[in-house]
DNA sequence: TTGAAATTGATAACCCATTTCAACTAAACG
DNA sequence: CGTTTAGTTGAAATGGGTTATCAATTTCAA
């Protein structure tokens, strides 16, 4: 069943070369955390936690979030503070994407629109500067809450 | 010195007029906060705590959260979560603006794009949605601190 | 294998924001 | 005008998410 064979052998050597270069270790609660998390869209540290709770090593909440902050730092994830917690998107999954999100109901639609971006390069490189990332939320009613 | 004389009506009567829709009262307090508030481009409750500090009637911090969020409430402000905090951002002021934010060293500098905004119907309207709002944050290295 | 340096996990500490509650006011009513 | 009623205030306690602390453990280069 190929139990110690990596299902995400790209993510993997992007964290390892990061790790390489800040000498830091490569530990087995990095690559659990690894792993579970880049099978999500998006998760919060405490969805993580409770995930990995059963797991052989059992995980502190704190390396879940230590570790979350070294991927956004190692550029596999990237936080999104949404309501009063913090999402972790997996940038690497199918790259970056925007939410349509209903102010009646909470339903958050995902979508990628390549004009928008090229207009977000477009004003940044106006004014000087160089993008790293980026977000855009739309806010409004969607069909069902329309009455 | 037309000292009772509102510098802003347009924005005391959308308040008036929240105010009244939902039983709720005219104050003293709720009037020195939003002349102070839009004064700013965006603030946060802390600062607007310190600035309204020396105020005739001492302002507690919880009186500025909760009257900062009545604003979002009467579409007067939107809060928007940046590093731990939430900026308030002023609506009213001149419309509705995006920013462009430095992960350095902070600064952020405002724009609007008509056509960005233009997609950004096209998109709603491709899922059924009715936007009320948005939010839109490039993060990225100013010129100054691309080094 | 050994030793230096990084990591972990439990928990305490932090910070921003909200809730609580008794005293206080706005404003509707008599 | 007073009275009354219901919303508001400020100080302090509380809450929830995230980070710091630190002794024990683990990684990895030599």
């Amino acid at each position: 069943m190929g139990r110690r064979v990596s299902k995400h052998p790209k993510e993997m050597a992007l964290l390892k070369e990061h790790l390489g270069k800040h000498q830091l270790k490569y530990t087995r609660q990095r690559e659990l955390i690894l792993d579970a998390f880049l099978k999500q869209e998006h998760i919060t540290a405490e969805e993580l936690y409770h995930q990995l709770s059963r797991k052989d090593p059992h995980l502190g909440l704190a390396t879940i979030y230590r570790t979350l902050n070294l991927f956004c730092e190692a550029g596999l994830a990237q936080a999104r503070h949404f309501g009063s917690q913090t999402q972790y998107d997996n940038v690497s999954h199918k790259g970056h994407h925007d939410h349509l999100i209903c102010t009646e109901c909470g339903k958050i639609v995902e979508f990628e629109n390549c004009d928008i971006e090229r207009l977000q390069e477009e004003v940044a490189a106006r004014n000087g500067f160089v993008i790293k990332t980026h977000r855009l939320e739309l806010y409004g009613l969607c069909p069902r809450c329309q009455h």
